[in-house]
DNA sequence: CATCAGGCGAGAC
DNA sequence: GTCTCGCCTGAT
């Protein structure tokens, strides 16, 4: 068990985020005895909490969030091998707010809102797929159809405490699958485009491996040429998957906000860099406020 | 009933 | 290169 200050880190915003759709919110309370007066370090746990779990490579973990603290109900080993990175806490996400222009109260206001959130470093082929379901889609949506293709095809494990769990499927399991049966998944026309994807990953046309070595605009020119990602979706794979945070999505909210708020053109210069941070702050502040 | 949800590909020009 | 249009499906 791993316990997190929340100092710009919260998990119910990166879950609310929908950056990752396989990070949910879990209903069931945890087992008494994970409740404790004291965890040392001369702190007392959090009492009231929200639980959650991801699911991410080949793994379950469950994370308790409180009003100060977050548990990781994991190893010390774990949390540091793989957690630790895949939420990228050792980023100074303080300093990245810092840098924003302080006459920008629209940026200020939508970092403020949003500081707990992070870019994860999620599994590359996991991310192509989600973000392919994605387009013209909302996320209660989008979970449904990707919970749809783990339970049909991904493999089914189960923790120690009992819970089952699905991996997400392989590039060859999505392959196989007709076009017939990705569309009883309700992907509706992204069938064609998941079918043709993870064939073309598959029969090795495209090296997700070297994709994964690239530096950003040919990560990005590589993934356009697979079927069913666009510009914004190969940004969107490079940010989440590849942790390119120069990579800067424009979907509807932000082309939304930019054309309100930056009339004059929004200043991505100033923050080369940390680009995908910053709109990760403005999608999110637009999608729960807008 | 129309519109929209984190776009994209195909075809016209 | 840029523009338009149709597209699955569920929620409102």
């Amino acid at each position: 068990m791993i316990w997190v200050e929340k100092e710009n880190f919260s998990i119910k915003q990166i879950c609310d985020s929908g950056q990752c759709f396989r990070l949910r919110k879990l209903e069931s309370s945890l087992p008494a005895s994970y409740r404790h007066d004291s965890l040392g370090k001369g702190r007392s746990a959090v009492t009231e909490t929200e639980r959650y779990g991801i699911t991410a490579f080949g793994r379950f973990l469950e994370i308790e969030e409180g009003a100060d603290d977050i548990i990781f109900h994991c190893t010390a080993e774990e949390f540091e091998q793989i957690w630790k990175g895949y939420f990228d806490l050792e980023e100074d996400y303080g300093k990245i707010i810092g840098l924003i222009d302080e006459k920008d109260d629209y940026l200020l206001k939508a970092a403020a809102f949003g500081s707990g959130v992070r870019i994860l470093r999620q599994d590359l082929w996991e991310v192509i797929v989600s973000f392919i379901i994605s387009q013209q889609n909302n996320i209660k949506r989008i979970r449904k159809c990707i919970d749809y293709l783990c339970e049909k095809y991904g493999e089914k494990k189960q923790t120690k405490s009992g819970i089952i769990y699905y991996d997400f499927p392989t590039p060859g399991a999505l392959a196989d699958a007709s076009l017939e049966d990705l569309y009883a998944c309700n992907l509706g026309y992204r069938s064609r485009y998941i079918h043709k994807t993870a064939a073309s990953i598959a029969e090795g046309q495209i090296d997700l491996n070297a994709i994964g070595r690239m530096g950003y605009e040919e990560a990005k020119t590589e993934l356009l040429k697979l079927h069913g990602v666009g510009v914004k979706v190969a940004e969107c794979i490079c940010l989440f998957a590849l942790h390119k945070t120069e990579a800067f999505p424009v979907d509807t909210h932000i082309h939304k906000v930019l054309g309100e708020q930056y009339p004059g053109g929004f200043e991505a210069e100033r923050y080369k860099g940390y680009e995908g941070i910053l709109q990760q702050y403005i999608f999110y502040y637009d999608l729960m406020n807008g």
